[in-house]
DNA sequence: TGCGATGATTGACT
DNA sequence: AGTCAATCATCGCA
């Protein structure tokens, strides 16, 4: 009868119905809690008597362990079946109270006894205990969150102010020769500096927090040990409890970091959004190279390298580029004919004033896949690799009836015609005229001496 | 400010 | 992997 009283008293200290037998309240080994970071969002999940802390050591102290408590579920796990009831009322005196109490509970002549009954009900508990916990698994998010800002440059070591991300901004605005890029990529850096600086000083902020925290629990444990009994296994459950916590708060903190640099990033780095104008250069260069090569406006990859490196873009940019114009024309062949009509003349007045050196030249510098050298300041291949009927080059006055007659899309069709196809080529070709050369385009030379190379053989 | 032009992206296709 | 087609987002001009 004697053990449930005793029992009793032990899992609810303030309802010791003991005198105080000692004034002065047992000196609490315990250091002054810390100050916790101003963080209110991911703090929001702490207990909130964690905040008493701040203002009373010792009332702190009571209100960490209520904080462990609602950590483990409201298990009661320190003190019996119950968390320590609302602190707020609890009064200096109160406390002192209570602190007696345990003083004179530690003294008592009954405690070994009851200290022996308590280990045997742990010893029959314990099993549930430790079956009750499981080993959780990484978390997913956590490691995509972690990976992100490994990736970013915000975690991980400091690498000259994230020039992971520098790198990657320069990818991101596909290596182009925007005078203001430096200026904003050096904005984007100290943008993503101030980031990370906050990122880190956050995180060391709940580090040193969690650390605390901990020290203040496991001391906690340590002087209720003194009552009780408590195993190291729980101690350290304790811990891992406290770090679960303090690892979700960081993840809150992660996830914001991420956020923040993905605003971050779409506001600097989008290619969309950082689009720019070719140079009318650099425009000319590709549609000179085009409409010469109308038939197969396919250029290899030597040919995007050659334009690339010729209009200062990526060769992914000539793609594009091509890309965009292959649609953009044969959506709209008529809008594009006088374009098509000035590049002709353009090309083909390049050539006769180039000379005829090369005329006789059979590869012609696009044909994809000849491994060809491209060379745009001749005239494309469109003259260069098509002799007339007798096997002569243009003459000057064949350009001027050309300018007349070019048709849409027309002289190209005749014009790439000695070209060799690969045979991805052959089927982009033949994909391309079918769409772009409807019964109305006709070569600039069609007719009687007509130049049909890409058909009549 | 509206609108066409244009460079980039994306998903489907071969 | 390269291309097409649709689409997005920005540029540049009237």
């Amino acid at each position: 009868m004697l053990v449930p009283l005793f029992l009793c008293v032990f899992l609810r200290p303030q309802l010791l119905p003991v005198p105080p037998l000692f004034s002065p309240p047992l000196p609490l080994p315990l250091p002054s809690p810390p100050p916790l970071p101003s963080l209110a969002p991911p703090f929001s999940l702490l207990p909130l008597s964690l905040s008493l802390s701040h203002t009373h050591p010792r009332l702190g102290l009571l209100s960490l362990s209520g904080s462990i408590f609602s950590a483990a579920g409201g298990r009661g796990l320190l003190w019996g079946a119950q968390p320590v009831p609302q602190i707020m009322t609890i009064t200096d005196q109160s406390l002192d109270e209570a602190q007696a109490k345990k003083h004179a509970l530690n003294c008592h002549r009954m405690k070994p006894a009851l200290f022996s009954v308590l280990c045997e009900i742990k010893e029959k508990t314990g099993l549930s205990i430790r079956s009750s916990q499981e080993e959780e698994p990484v978390d997913p998010q956590l490691m995509r969150l972690d990976n992100m800002l490994l990736a970013e440059g915000v975690a991980g070591p400091e690498k000259g102010g994230g020039s992971a991300a520098a790198a990657a901004a320069a990818a991101a605005s596909g290596g182009g020769v925007s005078p203001d890029n430096s200026i904003e990529h050096s904005d984007y850096r100290s943008k993503l500096a101030q980031i990370r600086h906050i990122y880190h000083s956050e995180l060391e902020k709940y580090e040193q927090a969690c650390n605390e925290f901990t020290t203040h629990v496991m001391n906690l444990l340590r002087e209720q040990s003194r009552t009780r009994p408590v195993a190291p296994k729980e101690m350290e459950r304790m811990v891992s409890i406290i770090h679960r916590k303090f690892s979700a708060i960081q993840m809150q903190l992660k996830q914001s970091t991420c956020e923040a640099v993905m605003i971050l990033r779409s506001r600097f780095l989008d290619a969309r959004r950082k689009r720019r104008n070719f140079s009318k250069q650099a425009t000319e260069v590709l549609n000179e190279y085009f409409y010469s090569h109308l038939s197969n406006p396919y250029p290899s990859e030597e040919a995007k390298e050659e334009l690339a490196k010729k209009c200062g873009i990526t060769v992914s940019q000539v793609s594009n580029w091509f890309g965009n114009k292959r649609i953009r024309y044969k959506k709209n062949i008529g809008k594009f004919q006088e374009e098509a009509n000035i590049y002709a003349v353009k090309t083909a007045v390049s050539v006769t004033q180039g000379g005829h050196s090369r005329t006789s030249s059979p590869t012609p510098p696009s044909s994809a896949g000849s491994g060809g050298s491209f060379n745009l300041s001749g005239s494309g291949d469109m003259f260069l690799g098509m002799p007339g009927l007798n096997g002569d080059s243009y003459s000057a006055s064949q350009v001027e009836s050309l300018r007349h007659s070019m048709g849409p899309g027309g002289y190209g069709d005749n014009l790439g015609g000695g070209q060799m196809y690969s045979p991805r080529e052959m089927r982009a070709n033949g994909g391309w005229q079918e769409a772009v050369t409807p019964s109305s385009v006709t070569s600039p030379t069609e007719g009687p001496g007509s130049v049909h190379s890409d058909t009549s053989n």
